[in-house]
Order: structure tokens, then sequence, then C-alpha cells
RNA sequence: GCCUCCGUAGCUCAGUGGAUAGAGCGAGGGACUUCUAAUCCCGAGGUCGCAGGUUCGAAUCCUGCCGGGGGCACCA
């Protein structure tokens, strides 16, 4: 095995195209081939109808040319003809297409490149609140996130991940006030039921505090004092605090755990770490005269948006009473993530609604010179989750939707479905086989929707068999897995020389499109493209799964056989790995 | 008011300059002595919100309009 970077054919197609635009009509050198997959033949080039006006032309005339040019290079196109009013359709020889299987197949990362190299990418994602509880509102920003990580990662990107908990506000000296005056209330993780985490009940803990801080002044009091204790530095007060996030971190990590996300402990950086850094930061964007004061505030005023009265919408720098907010805290991220992290790429991975906020920290980084043209920062924004009734996602008591409760809902859904279809499957095996699943079905369901848009929530959509679903791409890989098995997982050696049936040229395009999918997905930020690749090579392994039969097949054909279904079962299961879904061998 | 996102089959969604606009679900028909029928095959179903414009060519780009979501100072 070799971590070789294999050519996709797409690619080859298209250098081969360029070079003949380029030596047909010099002048035009350098215009793109427009090469892409095609019905009508293996790839097809729309060069000779985008470039015929430039050319001063007719379409068939340059197409003429083109195919002429084409036939005069020792590339990989074996034949070439013009169609209608001017495409060209190219076929590959067979020989190149089994060349390219046997060559991903060498390769321990199927030959996709690593375009991404040199990037230090930082990707801010999850971020929940700490001593609350994870919900429903976090399930796009972690599973996104962390599908980008992957995909970022090992498109050789350095990727640096960054949970930026909500652990610091005024919200705390509530809470540790409360829990200072009632030591009986149990919430550490080890004093619990099973099946609550210490999130929750911190959660409830902070509900009946801010009830008595709205109810009782004295305790609002005390409670207040206690965020000045916090802010200062008071011993006691900070222990405790870090005895709370502590607490709130290891139920997020039994979440976590369970999502298989990448994110660990030492991925947190929240809100509270940037405390240090926030003077500083007011200092120099004051004396930058970018932040001024405006009703005894001190904000910074954009020079590209304006509000409802027609002026410029500002950032909240500092409070009229001194205090710092979200506003402050992300300027403060943005300048370290550039000059201590040294990242020179940064994502955010947060609700679309934040898309202003995110322009705003931008515009006022861009002035304040942080960020520079050799820094790209860019919001990666997602759509809301919603109910059946098309409203955002809540309980059917209006609440919200806690996100292991979800998570419990879905492997049960899942769990019924593979019993109604195995009733014999020992429970032990039908529960882990209905974790993956319905795991897997969230995250895919997630994943597979157009990342900008709202989507919709149905447990029973994304458990199907059917359609594109997490679960039947889990259920193809499997298939492939057993025919391997059976097969006695051999170590397989291609014939190139064989003649392709239609359906194994099929599968053979699309398996070695794997690299074009992921670097779209790099460049656009949007797995869901991932997604729809993944589906297409397993409804295209199922064509060919139907027309030609692997292991009665005669050898050459059956080793053949064998390496596309090798290679698929790799390609789906290094897809899914990517969408942080696993891939088991059995179902 | 301004900004932004969305509008594609009955439903849920792909498709961002190319050939008859594609899937899944649902409804109809068919296929298990055959590598997992948890599957597959066949047919039905569309003024791509509306109207202009650019282009040889527009669901895709531009403008305007209609409808819906979201955002626009001391919450995060």
């Amino acid at each position: 095995m070799t971590n070789h970077e294999v050519l996709p054919l797409l690619g080859q197609v298209a250098d081969s195209v360029s070079q003949a635009i380029a030596h047909a009509r010099p002048e035009l050198a350098g215009a793109d081939p427009l090469v892409r997959r095609s019905e009508h033949a293996d790839f097809q080039s729309n060069a000779a109808l985008a470039l015929a006006k430039r050319a001063r032309t007719r379409p068939t005339e340059l197409a003429d040319a083109l195919i002429a040019a084409v036939a005069g290079d020792r590339g990989p196109i074996t034949r070439v003809d013009m169609s209608g009013p001017g495409f060209l359709n190219i076929t590959v020889p067979d020989q190149l297409i089994w060349n390219q299987l046997a060559a991903r197949l060498a390769s321990l990362r199927l030959g996709v490149g690593t375009p991404n190299e040199g990037q230090r990418t930082v990707i801010d994602y999850s971020a929940p609140n700490i001593a609350k509880e994870m919900h429903v509102g976090h399930l796009r920003t972690t599973i996104i996130g962390d599908s980008l990580a992957r995909v970022l990662g090992f498109l050789g990107a350095e990727v640096i991940r960054q949970n930026h908990l909500g652990d610091w506000g005024t919200q705390f000296g509530m809470l540790i006030q409360y829990l200072d005056e009632h030591p009986e209330a149990t919430w550490h993780h080890d004093e619990l039921e099973p099946g609550t985490s210490a999130a929750s009940a911190l959660d409830d803990l902070y509900r009946t505090a801010r009830a008595l801080f709205d109810a009782d002044p004295e305790f609002a009091d005390r409670s207040r004092r206690r965020v000045v204790a916090l802010q200062s530095g008071d011993h006691d007060t900070v222990t405790r605090w870090r005895e709370i996030v502590a607490e709130s971190e290891r139920a997020f990590r039994d979440i976590y755990d369970r999502l298989g996300v990448l994110l660990t402990p030492d991925d947190s950086v929240g809100e509270s770490f940037y405390n240090h850094l926030l003077a500083d930061v007011v200092t120099e964007l004051t004396e930058a005269g970018i932040a001024v004061g405006s009703e005894g505030a001190l904000v910074i005023f954009s020079e590209e948006v304006t509000g409802p009265d027609g002026n410029p919408i500002p950032l909240m720098v500092r409070k009229r009473d001194g205090g710092y907010g979200y506003d402050t805290t992300d300027l403060a991220t943005i300048r370290y993530r550039i000059h201590d992290l040294k990242s020179n790429r940064l994502l955010y991975v947060t609700d679309s609604r934040q898309a202003l906020h995110f322009q705003l920290i931008f515009e006022a980084a861009r002035r304040a010179g942080w960020l520079t043209d050799n820094v790209e920062a860019a919001h990666v924004p997602y759509g809301t989750v919603l109910g059946p009734d098309g409203r955002p996602f809540k309980t059917r008591a209006g609440g919200t939707v806690r996100l292991m409760d979800l998570l419990d809902d879905s492997v049960a859904r899942a769990r019924a479905v593979v019993h109604e279809k195995d009733p014999d499957l020992p429970a032990e095996e039908l529960d882990q086989i209905a974790e993956q699943a319905g795991i897997g079905a969230v995250k895919y369901a997630d994943l597979s929707n157009s990342r900008i848009k709202d989507y919709t929530f149905d447990v029973d959509r994304m458990v199907s068999f059917n359609g594109n679903t997490g679960v039947y791409l889990q259920y193809a890989h499997t298939r492939i897995r057993s025919i391997l098995r059976k097969a006695g997982d051999p170590h397989v050696v291609i014939d190139p020389t064989i003649e392709l049936q239609p359906a194994e040229r099929a599968l053979a395009l699309q398996l070695d499109a794997y690299d074009t999918a992921l670097t779209e997905v790099g460049e656009t930020l949007e797995p869901h493209k991932l997604c729809g690749y993944l589906y297409d090579l397993a409804r295209a392994f199922t064509s060919f799964y139907e027309a030609c039969h692997v292991l009665n097949a005669e050898e050459p054909v059956r080793g053949n056989r064998l390496a596309l279904c090798q290679l698929t079962a790799r390609t789906l299961r290094h897809g899914l790995n990517l969408l942080g879904i696993s891939a088991p061998d059995r179902m």
C-alpha cells in the first residue's frame, strides 16, 4: 500500500482537452475545457459551444478542430465524437479505467490527494453551554463541524478544533451561590441516577436559582456579589466554577462519545479563556480609533451595514455598565486564532441567524489589521431543525428537545425496524446494530440536506432502509462485505485487458470520482455533496450487483469484479467515516 | 425600511450555464430454487413562485415583483 495520489480520469481528460484547445486555437489557451461526466459517453466537453464566439467560428467547426487536435495527442482519450450542436462525447479506454482502480486499491488513501495542505484551519463548532443540557440546537453544529474537520484533515489541512464552550457569564453567580446555600443538592455525576447527567441536574438547579433570584432580592444581592467574586478570581468560587465546568464537560463527553465526534477536552477553549485578553483587545481597538464611545458604551460602528433607523450597526465592545459581552469575546477570539494559533483559515459553524454578527466581527478584524488577505475567515451557516409541523423542533409540550432523548428515540426506532426485519437476532447484537443504525441515521439525515436550508426532522424517514439514508449506505456496505467474506477476502489482482460491462464501467467511473467529490466538499464546505456521492455510488453498485454476478463469474472476470467490490466497500466505509458514521460489517 | 436565505413532482429533497430537469417516500404493476428481497425492475406524476433581461443555450446568471423564514445596540 502506498499513499500515491491518483489523478482522477476527469482531470486527465480535462488536461487533454485543454491541450487540444491550446493547440487548435492558441489564443484560447487557458480556457476552461468544461469537462463533465456524461450520460452519452464517459465524459463530455462543452468547450466548443462555450468558446465558439471567442474563436469567431461556429461551434461545430471548433469541435471538429478540437477532435483533430485530440487525435494527435497521446492522452487518455480513446474516442471523441461530436454530437448535437457541438458537444464532444469522450470515451476513455477500458484498460485505463482498470488501471485507475488498481492504483486506488493499492493506495491507503484511495489515491486521494491533499489539496488543502498548508492550510492551518480552525473549526469552531458544537459550543454547548456549561451547566446546561445539550439540546437539538447543538445537533447541526456538532455533526457538520465534525464532518468538516474530518474531510479537511484528510485533504491535508492541519485542523485545529475549537469547542467554544459557554462557560462564563453572570448566570454562574446565581448558580454557585445557590449551590453554596444548598449543599444537599445533588448534581455530581457520581451521585445521580443512571440516565441523568450533571448538565441536566445543573440545568434544573439553575432554573431554581433563577426563580429565587427573581423572587428574593437578598439572594439576588448575594448572587451579584458572587459574580464579582468569580470575576476577581476568589479561590473558593473559582474552585466551585471549575467543578461545574468539569462535571458539565463529562456530560458533554457522553454525548460526543455516543455521536462518535472527534471533540475531546483538549479542544475545549471556552469563553472564559479569553477573559485575560479582553482589556488588551479593547485598548487596541480604541487606540486605533476603531472602537468609539456611544451612549456610554464603547462600540465599533460598521462601515458596511446599517440598521432600521438608517444608522450604522454597532458591535458592543464594552457595555455601558463596563461589562463585556459576546461581541468582545468574539473579537478576542478571532485575534487569538490568527495571531496565536497562526491559523490561515477560520471556520465558524453556527446557526445562519448569526450571519450578521460574523459579518461585523470579520469587518472589525479586517479594520484592526488582524484579518488580512492571507487569512480566510468564513461563517459556515446552517438552517434550523424543524419539527413535523414545519416549526422549529420542540417537544409536544413545547419544550426544548434534549439531544440525548433525540438520540434515544432514533435508536429505539431503528431497533424496532431491525427487529421487525430479523426477529431472530440476539438481543445483544440487535442493540449494537440499532445503536449504529440509529446514530448514523440522525447524522446522515442532518448532513445529507443542504447545509443552509432548514430541514424537517423525521425519525421514521431517516431510519428507513430505502432512499438516501445512512442506513441504506450502511446496508450496502454490509452486503458487499458479505460477498468479500464469501470469497475469502482475497488479495485481488486486476487484469486490465478485460472488457468492461456497462454496469462495471458506470461503477468504476463513480469510484474514480471520489477524489473530485471530496475536493468539492473541501471547497464548498457542504458535506451533503459527499452524501450525494456515496448514495450514487451505492446505487451504481446495486446496478452492478444486479447485472454482474461476482462469485459465480469465471476468472479473470471474477477477480476484477471482486476488485470492484473491494474498492466500493472501502470507498463507502471511508466516506461514511468522513461523515462520522460507522460502517459495520454485518447488519 | 434595509440586509440575508429559501421557493423544483402530492410529500421530503438533489441538481448553480449545456442534450428528454433527477432521487426517495406515497399511489400502480412486476421480480425471491440466484453473492443479505433490509433489495431490485417497470410505468405514472413537473407553467423549476411570477415577469422581464443576458446568452447559440437559463431551474442555474442579472433586474423587478409575489410568497415564506431569519437578522438589524448593551442576550449569546
